[in-house]
DNA sequence: TATTATTATCTCATATTCGAGATAATTTAA
DNA sequence: TTAAATTATCTCGAATATGAGATAATAATA
């Protein structure tokens, strides 16, 4: 049961994600954002209208964070809430117009950032990267 | 200019490093350790002594963190400070029996947690993920 | 209808992380 | 030798994250 090399494939999936986490990180606080912030801000930019749930449940943190979350964002006036009105426990959130230009702004930078960030790879390598991927994550 | 998918190859590094974080993360709540604590661990399990900056240099967090995490481990009695004799504003970090004992209980069941996770990948596929991280990471 | 279970959000206490600055020791250079 | 720069660690405060429990509404079931 000996072990190649404290499987590779791990660290490096690891390590590289980690990068890129920090990366982006980095660039957010130029806009005086977190990532947590930036994703929920991402979801409503794309998505438009949505409940707390539903952007908690798209970047996975607690109902307790995204309450601190969407308060923070509210404040700065980038996001609004609504009551939903058939069901008053839901409440909605939509970016206001400051939010909505501040992501035009943020977005394409954003996006190339990461398309930098990936373009090492050709579309073959990205497929090839694609479908291992989606391999080692259906077994997580 | 049009983006094919908000690039897939990135979501799917980014979603699957994280389900992987969150696996380990709960595994290693059964040992009642967090991620950082584990990693220090893990680093003098398999190092040996080690300087306080040593060991954060390689799990990258910064020094009040180190700070912090190492004070937690000392009080539970599994590693110990002790001053360099050459350098007096050094500090190692060793293991203590209790440490070395967890780990021994411990490394064998996180081996092959992180096997299970990659055993969907053949060797050669594990070679080619390999590569393509690589290529990523560079770029980053 | 009354009861129970589920759901959505919020509140609060706690934990973790970081950054800036403090302290203390060492190294370098004048 | 003294002064300045660097290094290693620690302290402290602020920001962010979590989980447990509270609250309130809705849905399911007897």
């Amino acid at each position: 049961m000996e072990r190649k090399c404290s499987n590779l494939p791990f660290l490096l999936l690891m390590q590289t994600s980690k990068a890129i986490h920090e990366r982006i990180k980095e660039e957010m606080t130029k806009n005086k954002l977190t990532i947590t912030e930036f994703s929920v801000l991402e979801v409503l930019y794309q998505k438009g209208k949505q409940t707390i749930q539903q952007v908690g449940n798209c970047i996975l943190i607690s109902s307790g964070s995204m309450t601190y979350v969407i308060d923070k964002l509210e404040q700065r006036g980038l996001l609004g809430r609504t009551a939903c009105p058939d069901d008053r426990r839901v409440i909605h959130v939509t970016l206001t117009y400051d939010g909505n230009e501040l992501m035009n702004e943020i977005m394409p930078k954003y996006y190339e950032l990461v398309d930098d960030m990936f373009d090492s790879l050709n579309s073959d390598e990205a497929e090839i990267l694609i479908q291992l991927l989606k391999k080692v994550r259906n077994k997580v």
